[in-house]
RNA sequence: GCUUCCUUGGCGCAAUUGGUAGCGCACCGCACUUGUAAUGCGGGGGUUGCGGGUUCGAGUCCCGCAGGGAGCUCCA
């Protein structure tokens, strides 16, 4: 046998031509190859020149192919139970896979667990998954049954953009995998597919479950037909699945519209709407430190506080160019002072008001109530800003997707030579502020404009300089840097802080936004050293996004074990009998003094019941008090995690309790 | 907005094929006076989200609306 040289694994081997991945990696973990860096089956053989590795299942790469071949086994499974369904695409995400189908009636759940069953059957009986190269006339007829996969074939011959339907046909050779039996050597189903795949069902093994139904729209069109999407997720090992399911779990409890409920902070009354939520004392207190604390760092950065009103005339909003690009986006205004005569004529003209989407024009107005120099810059204007939003009903998401939510608004104008200091310094202010509410794990993406697209306004060279001086300032942050094209505002870039939680979960935090384009709409000037009428330029920024989002995220990040300085309960006295609750009454007496919100637990429950219930309120600290304390003038502290601390003199707790509320600690 | 599922006292849940609403927690009262995650007894509270329909009879079936969950699309 003549021989080829390739490298295998980083080293130069010579191998026996002809031999395929089976030959090269009998290691069973081993599913698939990655030949000069490409993914590719194990069935591949070698070329002379292949730098040739060991795809593990594993690693990332192979648990993508893994859960993408179990999509092909959901989707054979499907088409033995209904083989009128038609492919759509079944791409390996995050955790899983999902395959799309267009079938009459949606799926059940109880068909959801057949279909499982099918599954597994596929995945016992061992069938190869075996790669086949056809061509667009010889897919298109061999696929004439399945519309949607001859759709993908056009559009490869297209070149149009194929978004998640690239993992079907892609680029290069048109290929169809065929599921083969291993005993017959029959085709039993076959689906276009670039893969590469496991080299058979039985890869798959049992590490795998259908989480959920759904709709989606066609190549993700909202102008498209709906199908029926079933989600899978899938591991290399039972122990994974496991592990994922328990990291769901984990996360629900932390759920904030769960925790609001328990916790007494808020809710959402089916009376007041969608979206429109009311804080209760409890979150009241909390969302009150919040702003306070924000309000005090604020002040001491140089931002002065303005007020404006909830309602405009729809001038505003034509001027600012809201109504013209987001009028959806808007409540639909109240029509006022309009008079109609018997005959229908009008009258009087009326005026339209609208809820404020946005109250950067407002703000624009204050700058503009007199002549400004470039002494009075930069200003900057700050408010706690309440906004509403005709979010659409699909989309609202108990806090963190809401249709009146209050904003940490605040709009900086400044001249251009002042643009990239101030941004540096806004970001290091945001980053700062964040912190000191306990996140501490970021990164940044700078959203840009999208060529061509004309819901971007403004002039080529003012966006460039904008983008420019944004992508700098993220730069020289240090912080890791994720480009968004296409997802800036639409009168400029921004720059958005992203935040990672307590599970790894990351969140949109701040924007901060570079405008030039409002300062041209409402003309905005200032007089510069040289006489000059100058035109400013606008950063917007919200560091919260808005109070009630943070709000949730900060639930959940804390999963409702909020630091002292924010519970809104921190210190709950519990007298061993009730004989011991006026000495309690004495500290809580003290502790208010200092400030601490503290409460006396003075019902006629046993102290073991009135632990649960504190407890299960998650306070941070719980002071104990019974003869022994008395007799001693001391305490006995009970912590969160059920550990305690006795007999700790008085004066001594306090001053461990006000240590933990101001240094922000967590407890 | 679209697809789909759901809605029973403050909260979490039950109610066989449609037969006239139960339980736990919470709440109120009484007793107990307690040293680290549920003291005992008693009591009050729901025309089953709202509006229509089918039926002798609807929490259960049908239609509409509202609210919620999941996903899709969207997010100035």
């Amino acid at each position: 046998m003549s021989q080829l040289n390739i490298k295998l694994n980083g080293v130069e081997t010579s191998i026996e031509a002809g031999i395929d991945g089976f030959k090269l990696f009998t290691d069973k973990s081993v599913i698939a190859l990655r030949v000069n860096g490409e993914a590719r089956d194990l069935a591949y053989r070698p070329v002379s020149g292949d730098a040739v590795e060991g795809i593990l299942i594993s690693e990332p790469d192979g648990l993508a192919i893994l859960r993408h071949s179990t999509a092909h086994v959901l989707a054979q499974a499907v088409q033995t139970i209904r083989p009128e369904a038609k492919l759509g695409i079944g791409p390996a995400i995050t955790d899983g896979f999902y395959y799309d189908f267009d079938v009459e009636q949606p799926f059940t759940p109880e068909e959801l667990r057949a279909i499982e069953k099918q599954m597994d059957r596929i995945v016992r009986s061992g069938q190869r998954f075996v790669r086949r190269v056809s061509n667009e006339a010889a897919a298109a007829i061999e696929l004439a049954d399945e519309p949607y996969k001859l759709e993908l074939i056009g559009l490869k011959g297209s070149s149009a953009d194929l978004g998640d339907g690239a993992a079907e046909v892609g680029a290069g050779e048109l290929t169809i995998y065929d599921n083969v039996d291993p005993q017959s050597g029959e085709t039993i189903w076959k689906d276009l597919c670039r893969g590469p795949h496991v080299p058979s069902t039985r890869t798959v093994g049992n590490a795998y479950s259908l989480t959920r139904v759904a709709a989606a729209y066609w190549r993700g069109n909202e102008n498209n037909k709906q199908l029926q999407r079933i989600y899978g997720t899938a591991w290399a090992t039972k122990d994974d699945l496991k592990a994922h399911q328990e990291r769901l779990e984990e996360a629900a409890k932390r759920d904030h519209r769960r925790l609001g409920q328990e916790l007494d902070l808020f809710s959402f009354p089916e009376e007041i709407g969608s979206g429109l939520a009311v804080f209760h004392p409890k979150g009241g207190i909390m969302r009150r430190v919040m702003e306070d604390y924000s309000r005090k760092r604020h002040e001491e950065s140089g931002y002065e506080f303005v007020y404006s009103p909830h309602i405009t005339k729809s001038n505003l909003f034509e001027i600012s160019g809201h109504l013209a690009w987001y009028a959806d986006g808007m409540f639909p205004p109240m029509k006022l002072d309009q008079e109609v005569n018997e005959l229908g004529h009008v009258t009087k003209q009326g005026q339209d008001y609208y809820l404020k989407p946005m109250n950067c024009p407002f703000h624009i107005l204050v700058y503009r109530s007199q002549s400004r120099s470039y002494r009075d810059l930069p200003m900057r204007l700050f408010e706690f800003g309440s906004v509403y939003r005709y979010e659409k009903s699909g989309v609202l998401h108990g806090l963190t997707r809401v249709r009146g939510m209050t904003q940490d608004d605040a709009h900086l104008f400044v001249t251009q030579d002042q643009m990239e200091a101030e941004l540096t310094n806004v970001l290091n202010f945001v980053l700062g502020l964040l912190r000191d509410y306990g996140l501490d794990d970021f990164y940044l993406e700078l959203s840009t404009r999208e060529e061509g697209n004309p819901k971007f306004v403004g002039a080529d060279e003012i966006w460039e300089r904008a983008t420019n001086t944004l992508a700098k300032v993220a730069q020289d942050s240090g912080l890791e840097l994720v480009p968004d094209p296409g997802g800036a505002a639409f009168y400029g870039p921004k720059i958005s802080v992203q935040a990672r939680d307590a599970i790894g979960r990351t969140w949109q935090m701040s924007t901060i936004q570079l405008d030039f384009n409002l300062p041209e709409r409402f003309d905005l000037e200032y007089t510069s050293s040289d006489g000059s009428r100058q035109r400013p330029v606008m950063i917007h920024r919200a560091l919260f996004g808005s109070v009630e989002r943070f709000f949730g995220v900060l639930t959940e990040h804390y999963a409702g074990h909020f630091p002292p300085w924010l519970a809104p309960v921190q210190v709950v006295g519990v007298p061993v009998a009730s004989e011991f609750g006026d000495y309690l009454d004495e500290i809580a007496v003290k502790l208010r003094a200092r400030g601490v919100r503290v409460s006396i637990d003075h019902s006629d429950d046993r102290m073991q019941k009135k632990i649960l219930n504190h407890t299960k309120a998650k306070v941070p600290f719980m002071l104990i008090a019974g003869g022994q304390d008395r007799d001693n003038g001391a305490v006995s502290f009970r912590f969160r995690d059920g550990s305690q601390e006795n007999g700790i003199p008085v004066d001594v707790a306090i001053e461990r309790i006000l240590e933990a509320i101001n240094t922000k600690a967590q407890v």
